[in-house]
DNA sequence: GCCGTTTTCGGCCCGACTGTTTTCAGTCG
């Protein structure tokens, strides 16, 4: 049983639990688990056989018997007992904003409604109004929230999202006197997926700020407007909401609201113990009830005794004891970066030349670039046959003659074959400064031979790395059935490096396999897959995801000088 | 159900909004 399932069936009890009444610090025992499985690093089956379950926060004495039930038997009785209580689908009405536990017990047993399309028909036809506590209005809220979430699209991926809020960032700013404007929520913590975008800033005047927010051309529809806060929609039909206050609470609303909610909620625990209240306004000494503002988040976090807290961190998961004694990892930086590993050219299916990518990334201050065209098994991206490679390696040896303040390594992404094998002899392979290995096809093989598959790859001497090792397309393609826990280990020993694959759809490897990988000591590198000069800026997104990862510039092979990363291809 | 810089028992994050109420329950982020 994967994490997810798990995570998913202790969800389920969360809201079982709270239908059923039970007091809410047991409800939230159980979402706590939750989100701590859902950023696991490891299997649970793993740390099951290793006897370290409980060191998960948020897993006690009784979570830890009900996992253990579930990864052993596939099923957990108390699950099974408490579902039979209840109707089924009734968990689905929680779905719809403002509808909670109470509302979704009360249309359950009142009106026996059962789905969404039972709820929609009793609101139009006017059965919910005049249910207790629930009126005209509440009904017609509840309408428009769960058309919305039937056609409401789903989380963005982030290399959608950021483009869109600097875009809005940018007008905001050429038409407001806005200043310290910057994200916040997730976007801010570099989440893969975004709901909503939320924008901060401070003003002296916020609400002329407030009002060339509402009235900048990419908003579509006002949801609301206030003195300090508005919430639009644009016309890409995304929530953007903004936040305006003063100057000298910025650093703690800014640290409120970039979250994560389980971060949050443990530092209050601890500033509980300290004595302290922390809120969106600034920590409130209990004993004498003085409020002290922060303008900076950094003093934020140092008041409590902690190391600030980069947000790509901020999780609710270790990083806060981690703060406290000092040990948060001075975390890879845009300008660690002194090359990008992987390239494609016109000579596969990439746009440009090799020349126009090798000075696009110059411009970017880099020292070099890897040209790694597909090879001849992926007919439809022109991969190139051994011959054309050869003419290709020539080409790059007059190039590097002709280019001053940047050096083109020769290189391949070798299509990995259904049986492990690869797509070019070791005789060309050997020739190349930077082999790249990946999986195009057959992704719909089972666990055990798409593992052998890659480990396949991984054990043939000439390989570098592997690129975007689990081949998930975000939002349209499930990662392949892989043991990654074996090829980590198999990538550590061997010294093959993993890609952490920069392109917005696929961020791959991602956030906690790339904590996973980096804890085995598996060499990580950096590629944003680049099929055209624009393509180069996406290593922000990679360099997003391998700080969710806790990656330092040591972890990361590209983050090494052109002599540096040359030798260390050839070892 | 979890957990400990007072605690192995007795606490458990914080504030705001909305709608339906006569003082607040329910929901959200």
């Amino acid at each position: 049983m994967k994490n997810s399932e798990v995570a998913q069936v202790f969800q389920d009890i969360a809201d079982l639990l709270e239908l059923k009444g039970e007091t809410l610090f047991k409800v939230r025992a159980y979402q706590k688990a939750v989100r701590s499985i859902e950023h696991l690093p490891v299997e649970l089956a793993q740390l099951t056989k290793e006897g370290k379950l409980r060191e998960v926060p948020g897993i006690g004495d009784a979570i830890e018997k009900k996992i253990v039930e579930l990864l052993t038997t596939g099923r957990l009785k108390y699950y099974e007992d408490l579902r039979s209580e209840f109707p089924e689908g009734i968990i689905s009405l929680l779905q719809v904003p403002g509808i909670g536990p109470k509302t979704a017990m009360r249309l359950s047993t009142e009106l026996g409604i059962k789905s969404l399309e039972d709820l929609e028909a009793a609101i139009v036809d006017g059965r919910v109004v005049g249910l207790s506590r629930l009126g005209e209005k509440t009904a017609e809220n509840i309408l428009r929230h769960l058309r919305s979430v039937r056609t409401k699209e789903q989380r963005i991926p982030i290399g959608t999202a950021l483009p869109l809020a600097e875009d809005i960032m940018m007008s905001l700013q050429q038409h407001s006197q806005i200043r310290n404007l910057t994200p916040a929520g997730s976007l801010r913590r570099f989440n893969e997926t975004i709901g909503d975008i939320d924008l901060m800033g401070t003003a002296d005047d916020g609400e002329a700020v407030i009002a060339a927010f509402t009235r900048l051309p990419q908003v579509k529809e006002v949801l609301a407007k206030g003195g300090t806060k508005a919430s639009v929609v644009t016309h890409r039909d995304l929530q953007v909401d903004l936040r305006v206050v003063e100057h000298d609470a910025f650093g703690s609303l800014l640290q409120y609201f970039t979250g994560s909610k389980q971060h949050n909620i443990v530092l209050r625990e601890r500033g509980q113990r300290q004595g302290l209240k922390l809120s969106e306004y600034g920590i409130t000494d209990l004993q004498n009830g003085r409020l002290e503002k922060f303008a900076a988040e950094e003093d934020f976090y140092h008041r409590l005794g902690l190391q600030f807290i980069p947000p790509e961190l901020r999780e609710g998961q270790h990083e806060i004891e981690r703060a406290a004694e000092n040990s948060i990892p001075e975390l890879l930086g845009i300008s660690d970066i002194k090359g990008d590993l992987h390239i494609h050219t016109e000579w596969s299916d990439g746009r440009d030349s090799i020349e126009a990518m090798a000075t696009g990334a110059r411009n970017l201050g880099y020292q070099y670039i890897a040209v790694t065209d597909h090879s001849r098994g992926l007919g439809i991206a022109h991969g190139l046959n051994e011959e054309r490679l050869r003419e290709q390696m020539l080409e790059i040896g007059r190039l590097n003659e002709r280019l001053e303040g940047i050096h083109i390594l020769t290189g391949t992404e070798v299509d990995i074959r259904a049986d492990g094998s690869l797509d070019f002899a070791d005789e060309l392979l050997r020739e190349l400064d930077v082999v790249i290995a990946a999986v195009h096809s057959s992704m719909g093989q089972d666990q055990d031979r798409m593992t052998q598959r890659v480990l396949r790859a991984i054990e043939n001497p000439h390989v570098d790395m592997i690129a975007h090792p689990t081949c998930r397309l975000l939002g349209q393609r499930e990662p392949v059935a892989l043991d990654s826990e074996t090829v980590f280990r198999a990538a550590a020993q061997t010294g093959t490096a993993l890609e952490i694959n920069a392109m917005p759809d696929r961020l791959d490897l991602r956030d906690i396999h790339i904590f996973r990988a980096r804890e085995l000591g598996v060499k990580l590198a950096l590629g944003t897959d680049a099929h055209s000069t624009e393509h180069l800026l996406y290593m922000r997104f990679g360099m997003g995801m391998a700080r969710r990862g806790w990656c330092e510039a040591k972890h990361i092979l590209n983050t090494l000088s052109v002599e540096e990363v040359l030798a260390s291809l050839a070892q």
